[in-house]
DNA sequence: CTATATGCAAACACTTTGCAGGCTC
DNA sequence: GAGCCTGCAAAGTGTTTGCATATAG
């Protein structure tokens, strides 16, 4: 756990906290604008280390590629199952595990909350999915 | 929007009633053990059929593979970070959408909640994973 | 009969990894 | 100067798809 502080590392960490939750392919773009030598591989190392060590949050959408998140703090999302899009939702934390009753064993440590539906963008474009 | 109902559709169909949660590469063990002949993109083709009809709902964890539910009922899962599986959880289903503020033109459907921990599995093989 | 479904294999999207050399502390 | 980190490219995982053929209705 003994880790360094490289341009590359910094460079991840300023385009997760300059984007809106951006995917790996995202923030590569935009660091590889700049540093046009920083390989992808070494992005996606990085997301992970960043997310491992709390400095960043990774949503796992499943739904495409994972998101990137700089607000660590307890929240939830709206995503949009026409572009895929997350947006953070107005919503103060809440504590579900008082409803929740016998898990035969199994210990929760933390809860993730999403809310699906399509974005003001694809309302207006009219683009339609199953869904 | 014409659906056949073909055999293979109905051995997945009844692999996912009769599994705990499964993948497409169990449903697809599971039919291929009575029927070799069936094949892995008719698997994947059928569960996405039946779970745009709504007959089964596809579980997408962005933790490996998707899984399958026979469920079609709003609830809520548990998921094990160690080994994956995922548990039906014991609590009534709620009404975020009331702590929700303006969403911003964003178009609410439906949300899905779910519980992230370790299995008593999990728990007792001490089987530990960063999270 | 005809459109939907199948089997097969190739392609796809996203992510991880092995390796040799480079850089941080 | 020890060992984490990088760039590169190849490999890995899970899923979709093009095509010719088969089959449900």
């Amino acid at each position: 756990m003994d880790r360094r502080n490289t341009i590359q590392r910094q460079l991840v960490m300023q385009a997760v906290q300059g984007l809106d939750h951006p995917d790996a392919e995202e923030v590569y773009e935009n660091v590889s604008r700049e540093h046009p030598n920083v390989s992808k591989g070494t992005v996606y190392r990085n997301l992970n280390v960043l997310a491992a060590q709390g400095e960043i949050l990774k949503v796992e959408t499943g739904d495409g590629a994972d998101k990137f998140d700089f607000r660590t703090d307890q929240h939830y999302h709206l995503r949009c199952r026409v572009c895929g899009k997350i947006f953070d939702a107005q919503m103060p934390p809440i504590a579900p595990e008082q409803f929740l009753g016998d898990t035969h064993g199994f210990t929760v440590e933390r809860h993730n909350l999403e809310f699906i539906g399509t974005c003001s963008e694809c309302n207006k474009s009219g683009g339609q999915k199953n869904g």
